[in-house]
DNA sequence: TCGTGATTGGACTTCATGGTCCATTCTTAG
DNA sequence: CTAAGAATGGACCATGAAGTCCAATCACGA
């Protein structure tokens, strides 16, 4: 991360590198992802690869998991930071399925990378691991906020809570795939959110 | 399948063959997985490969799913076949959960696979499809008959509270993996079977 | 016993892919 | 204007993994 010696003009490139990568995991897996396809699709050198990702293809990986994560934190603002009323979080989950479905590919950046990760590359599956705690946090975060405005019963888990929400949006996610729909994953999203709205509007 | 034409000590080497690969490609992913280091663990050659799998590696892959597809939904039994009652989505729960952990790592078979397929080989995802869309219909079957025996509101949704239920379970292996317990699944899990146990209960 | 076909062993080939290297061009500070 | 260093181009190398091939061995029925 040696910036000091990077031009405008190399940081463009390494970040045009990034992006084609991430595009292409998405579409065909780490596995399915050579270096001479991101050359191809940057229009790039090999040299050029070398020259910004020392480390080769694994760091490459590792720097695109990281954008990865922070497109998909900041996909989910402003409502992520609130999440303090039943509006905001239909809201967020509006946003969120919106992001999924823009991508075009019934994937999860980062849900998708955790699995075909965990195997190969361990410091790659800490740093997932890592943006995954983040994320469950600032929902368990919401979750507490809804208990503070006294829209969720004070004996709520809010990291239970949370954690479960996030895995209704990796599962629904896996079966959204197949089915190349959106309401696998709204199904799940809207059981796992259900305990929030539920509590908000029988009390 | 030509089964004709293969003894009784051939049939088990293949069956050996599929099992091993099987435990290489949970433990380090399909791409993981080579031939030489199946040929290893298995005490075969390269030749006794392409027999027992003209196709190669993609046929052999293929036949893992398909193996490993039969054992998670036999691994059910003979509760998935129940499902009418509390009680026994309970014993349900325990199995699989049981399952999961006597596996050792925190991934589904079938899940994983899944993930990993869906980009490179549409054979191979069609067929871990089809195993999820079983799965999904034999949980409907328990919802339905949950349905009849007046447990559950008959204005339920049988195939999207079966949808519901296998997200959980995937996404809360997700989570699982990173965190080395159970605990996520179970909540996930949980929180998807509760419409079941709620409405049950408070009748 | 004998022979046919299944089974096995393992060397060899081919090819994709990650990675190295050096020459060339571009950019910018002094 | 010019030199130093960043950026780029692309040939080349090394390796690992899939797949081929042929010979050797084993097992069972006639």
């Amino acid at each position: 991360m040696d910036s000091s010696k990077i031009t405008e003009r190399g940081r463009l490139t390494r970040q045009r590198i990034i992006e084609a990568t991430g595009e292409q995991i998405l579409a065909s897996g780490i596995g399915g992802t050579t270096l001479d396809t991101v050359r191809a699709a940057t229009l790039t050198s090999k040299s050029q690869l070398f020259h910004y990702f020392p480390g080769g293809k694994a760091e490459l990986v590792r720097e695109v998991a990281a954008w990865e994560g922070r497109q998909l934190l900041e996909a989910q603002e402003p409502e992520i930071h609130d999440l303090g009323s039943w509006e905001s979080w239909e809201r967020w989950r509006r946003m969120l399925v919106e992001y999924y479905i823009a991508r075009g590919r019934w994937a999860c950046p980062i849900g998708s990378l955790a699995t075909q990760a965990a195997t190969t590359d361990s410091e790659l599956a800490s740093a997932i691991a890592t943006t995954m705690r983040d994320w469950r946090e600032q929902l368990a975060d919401g979750v507490r906020r809804m208990k503070a405005a006294g829209s969720v019963d004070s004996s709520a888990d809010s990291q239970r809570i949370a954690t479960v929400i996030l895995a209704a949006i990796q599962g629904g996610l896996v079966l959204s795939q197949p089915e190349r729909s959106a309401w696998p994953l709204e199904a799940a999203l809207d059981n796992a959110l259900a305990p929030l709205h539920h509590v908000a509007t029988t009390r």
